[in-house]
This record gives C-alpha cells, sequence and structure tokens, in this order.
DNA sequence: TCTGGGGTCCTAGGACCC
DNA sequence: TCTGGGGTCCTAGGACCC
C-alpha cells in the first residue's frame, strides 16, 4: 500500500461563507473584519472580487479602503464558520478517515492506493474505485452542491503533506494541482521563492539570505552540516524542503490530544496607561479563558501575560525595553509567566496574569495585552476539592456557565467587570437591553 | 493613518531531587 | 573528603502557521 496525501484548502473561506449566507453580498468585493471595532484591526478575509483591488488578508481597514473604496465591510462570525467547517469535515470523512484538521479551513486527508507512485496518468486505483483526481473532483462538486456554489476550495496532492500543500497553493481559487513525484516536486520548489513553503517565514527567508541563499536550487547546494550549524536541528527540515522530503504524519483528528494552550488577547482601540483600565480588560480576559477551560474540562497551571507597549509615533529610535518582538516586527513589549495550582476559575488566573503584569509594566502606555494558560490537565476528582468554599464555587462557576452558554457571553459576569473596556462579544438574541446583570461575588 | 487574534513547536539554561 | 549523572519541572525566548 502507498499513500497519497491531499491538502484541502477554502479560498478566502470566511468572505465566501458569508457571500453563500446573503446573496447581497456576491459578486463584491468585502472584507470580513473582528467585528464593529475598525480601528487598529485587520481583515480577516477578503473575498475573490476585493483581492482584484490588490486587498489581502491581514490588510488594515484603511489601507484596504484605499486600494478598494466601494469594499463593503461585514463583521466576521466565528461560528457561522465553524459550522461550515463541521459540515465540509463530514464530506471529506466520506473519502478517508485519515483526515487531519490543520486549521478552520485546510485538511489534510491521506488515502491508501494499489499503485507504487502517483504515476504520470495520476489515475491511481484505490482499493475501491475511482481514481485520486476524481476524487478531489467529487468533493470540490460536493462541497460545492451540499454547502453552496460561493464555498470553493483548492485542492492539492502529493505524496507528503509539505508538497500537497504547496500544490494546493500554486492554482487559486477552485484549484486542483499535483505534485506526482520528487522530480516534479523539485522543478516546481526552483520557480518559487522560500517563503512560498510552508515553514519559511520572513525570518528564516532573512537568515537564508544573509547566507547568500534566495531559492531552492542554491538551498538545495548547501551541506547539511553547514544548514545544521547555522539552524540547528531545523536545518535537517530546511535540507529536506529542498528536495520535497517531508515524513510528518497525518495525525486524524481523533488522535490529535487535547488543546496545549488557551489564551485571548486584546488590542485596544486606544494607547493606554490607566491601571484600572488594564485591569478590567485583563480580569474580561481571564473570565473568558477561564470559561472556556471549564467548557473542555481543563485546568491550568502555567499563566502567561504580555503586552505590546504603545507603538512611539514617528520613532526614529529603538524603544528603550525591548525585550524580545512579539508578533509583528517593530513591537516591543514584554512578557512573563508564572505556575499556579491547577485551576480554570477566573478569578485566579486573572491573579496570575496581574501579578505578572505588574511585575514587566513599567507603566508606559500599552496598546495590547494579553494572556494565556498552559500546562493544562484534565479535571479529576483529586482536583475537586472538598473544602466547602470551594465547592461553592464551583457551583457559582457552573451555573454562570450554564446562563452564558443559553444566552450569551458576559450575560452574567461578576460585579466588578461591569464597568469594563468593551470587547467583541456575541450579540445577545435574547436581551434586547446591551447591558449586562452583574452577579456580584 | 501605523499591524488582530488564535494557536503550535523547539531550544536552552537553571533549580531541584534522588 | 565538596561532587556524578539522570530526570523533571520551570521559565525565557524564538519561530512558525492560519
Amino acid at each position: 500500500m502507498n499513500k497519497v496525501i491531499l491538502h484541502i484548502d477554502f479560498n478566502s473561506y470566511f468572505a465566501s461563507v458569508e457571500q453563500q449566507a446573503n446573496p447581497r453580498l456576491r459578486g463584491k468585493p468585502i472584507g470580513v473584519t473582528g467585528g464593529d471595532r475598525l480601528k487598529r484591526t485587520v481583515l480577516g478575509a477578503a473575498s475573490i472580487e476585493a483581492k482584484k483591488f490588490g486587498v489581502k488578508t491581514g490588510m488594515q481597514i484603511w489601507e484596504a479602503k484605499k486600494l478598494c473604496p466601494q469594499i463593503i465591510l461585514v463583521a466576521g462570525d466565528s461560528d457561522k464558520y465553524m459550522e461550515t467547517t463541521k459540515r465540509f469535515l463530514n464530506i471529506l470523512k466520506d473519502y478517508s478517515p485519515y483526515l487531519e484538521v490543520f486549521s478552520i479551513d485546510e485538511a489534510f486527508m491521506e488515502i491508501e492506493t494499489t499503485r507504487k507512485s502517483l504515476d504520470s496518468s495520476y489515475l491511481t486505483l484505490l482499493p475501491k474505485e475511482g481514481c485520486i483526481v476524481t476524487i478531489a473532483q467529487e468533493i470540490k462538486q460536493r462541497i460545492k452542491g451540499e454547502i453552496g456554489e460561493y464555498i470553493t476550495c483548492s485542492i492539492g496532492i502529493s505524496y507528503n503533506k509539505l508538497m500537497a500543500k504547496l500544490a494546493g497553493s500554486l492554482k487559486k481559487p477552485d484549484g486542483l494541482v499535483v505534485i506526482p513525484d520528487q522530480q516534479t516536486a523539485i522543478k516546481i520548489l526552483d520557480t518559487i521563492e522560500l517563503d512560498e513553503i510552508c515553514g519559511i517565514g520572513p525570518r528564516i527567508k532573512n537568515r537564508l539570505n544573509n547566507l547568500g541563499i534566495f531559492n531552492f536550487t542554491q538551498l538545495r547546494q548547501v551541506p547539511l552540516e553547514s544548514l545544521l550549524a547555522s539552524f540547528k536541528s531545523y536545518g535537517q527540515t530546511l535540507y529536506n524542503m529542498a528536495r520535497g522530503i517531508d515524513h510528518s504524519p497525518v495525525i486524524p483528528f481523533y488522535e490529535k490530544g487535547q488543546v496545549k494552550s488557551i489564551g485571548h488577547r486584546h488590542t485596544i482601540d486606544h494607547d493606554t496607561c490607566d491601571q484600572e483600565e488594564i485591569k478590567q480588560l485583563l480580569l474580561k480576559l481571564s473570565e473568558m479563558v477561564g470559561r472556556r477551560l471549564r467548557a473542555k474540562k481543563l485546568l491550568g497551571k502555567t499563566v502567561h501575560c504580555w503586552y505590546r507597549q504603545a507603538l512611539h509615533p514617528r520613532c526614529s529610535f529603538t524603544p528603550t525595553s525591548e525585550v524580545g518582538v512579539i508578533g509583528h516586527v517593530g513591537f516591543s513589549g514584554d512578557g512573563m509567566q508564572t505556575t499556579i495550582l491547577p485551576t480554570n476559575d477566573g478569578l485566579d488566573i486573572f491573579k496570575a496574569a496581574w501579578k505578572v503584569f505588574l511585575q514587566i509594566w513599567n507603566k508606559e502606555k500599552i496598546r495590547m495585552i494579553g494572556l494565556s494558560v498552559s500546562n493544562l490537565q484534565g479535571e479529576t476528582p483529586q482536583n475537586l476539592s472538598l473544602l466547602p468554599e470551594t465547592s461553592k464555587r464551583d457551583t457559582m462557576l457552573r451555573v454562570l456557565d450554564e446562563i452564558n452558554d443559553k444566552y450569551g457571553e458576559f450575560t452574567l459576569q461578576r460585579g466588578v467587570l461591569l464597568t469594563s473596556a468593551k470587547i467583541k462579544r456575541k450579540p445577545n438574541p435574547f436581551l434586547r437591553s446591551e447591558g449586562s446583570q452583574a452577579l456580584l461575588i
């Protein structure tokens, strides 16, 4: 038995789901935003029509508007996208149990074949019927038919994940590309940029460039020893990449372990050094994390908190507190973690995060704050304290979750949160008033 | 007018225990 | 007499993905 890997990647995913849901958006340039906040935010997706104007995912709103003044901005709805994702995964499951969910709009699938290689005919026979390309075409048709004609995907087919993903990226939208063998892979690699492959980002590309390596042809000429010397173990990965080699397995969804961390961060629409404002925001983020942990019946014991400092306008010097670049190039800030007793109570998480924040923050203005909880473990009887106070708290949290599950996040919340900064939350169809009812704790 | 938000994996050094 | 080695946990930092 030989294996073939398919990579299925949806085109302009959030935008096409929106167009599918709302006929008035079809055929028009639209951009999906993170919510009603338009300052300091970027597009989560751009429709095919918007992309024709040069609008791209990740672009700032003002930039997109400059390129395409008629762009229609739509507030994203993650539940809707998740729902669509579930539906396409259900279709994919019909073709192979070896299905790896890679992101909300991407999946890998492994199909066993009877042929030794994906030969030139690509008509590799499956144990039962058909050929891989026919299967891929059928998947595309079913997605259009069963989910919607605006939901299109590109499918890449190859002998490993890396090359399948590359194949899928070569033709968009609605593409179907096969990289049948290593020989073809190398030919294709020699025509693309280094960072067009999954695993080479701006930093690695830059470091390669500094070594005089600008393409895969040059990368292939570098001895493994040199790559190991420069990139440690990642040198082996780079060496393999240049040759179209990738041994990473398809990990089916049912074999993927628990999540490793749960976190939230928020960019404030203004710079602030108001301690109370920051505190409220961090508490709210902590509550959101706690709720998600409880929903998954998990406890976490490592709390990581970090922030980004405000940008210095027309700044020509390096900000003094640069401790390492967080996220995008050019931002500075700081972060630190601490370990506490396993918990999923937002208040415990907040206390730890706030302690950390006060240690790293030097009262400068900030634009973003985030926290994440890792070192996760499942709830066990041993975790559930028998102390009356703790069990009372557990009951309270359970009631709080039940109500918020039913009526929307922050329908009930801790009294201290009432004055907090507004974070995007789902509109509550059951409550006419935006005002939340306080649960004083 | 100036960059969102959710994750993953890897490495390295130090503390601590036996 | 003053010191080996293995294992684990914790923390910081770097890089990547969508």
